[in-house]
DNA sequence: CAAGTATATGTCAGATATGACATGCGAACA
DNA sequence: TGTTCGCATGTCATATCTGACATATACTTG
């Protein structure tokens, strides 16, 4: 956030800080997040270029909404059905890697 | 495997193959196994510079015998188990990215 | 030798993730 | 307008993974 949209923001009464912090997340907890949501954008970029959602199930022996639910990044997706659906995607190991290292960090 | 090795074996009688072929696993399984256990043999090599796995389960909320078989590669630990485990003896998600990139592929 | 420390392995009840299915919504188009 | 297509979301029985615990092995140290 921008220094001048924080003081404005805090001048009204607002506490201002980040999704982690308000939920009280460990920077491991945040982390983890952070890596799960960047593998569940990776694939819908992925996935959208190739196939459609159903197609995909299929390669996996999943289901269509397990897929939507994946790419949306709701919380009862594993690491390993985002990685599944990544490799299905035909995405190398070090393509994955890239995904979860992200921008540094 | 060497070639001369393997035509060695192979004139004994033996099938010669990897264990991915053996077990009829597609690419995909196997480059997800291989994840697995290139994270198995980092977190290892992290943790044993820094504390005991009754150490690192604790500050993961596990049990000692659950961070014994992320390390030894049991199939009954998730992805997310591994990487936790990996974020809680300090790795970045970029090292984590870079031991599942492994030596490219 | 016994006692302590670190790791490995098996079991199990309970928690979590799973695929399947139903259904909702919007866009394209006939 | 109705129909089809792609995606989102909710529910549910079942499969998988979980932490905890018991116990084994292997070292080290007194």
């Amino acid at each position: 956030m921008k220094k001048a949209k924080r003081e404005r923001l805090e001048a009204c009464g607002w506490k201002v800080g980040t999704v982690a912090e308000f939920l009280n997340l460990t920077p491991e907890e945040s982390a983890l997040i952070e890596i799960k949501m960047a593998l569940s954008r990776r694939l819908r970029e992925r996935r959208e270029k190739r196939m459609t959602q159903a197609q995909l199930a299929e390669k996996i022996q999943s289901s269509q909404s397990r897929v939507a639910k994946a790419e949306t990044g709701h919380s009862s997706v594993s690491l390993e059905l985002l990685v599944r659906a990544m490799l299905a995607t035909g995405a190398s190991p070090k393509e994955i890697g890239q995904a979860i290292a992200g921008n540094q960090k």
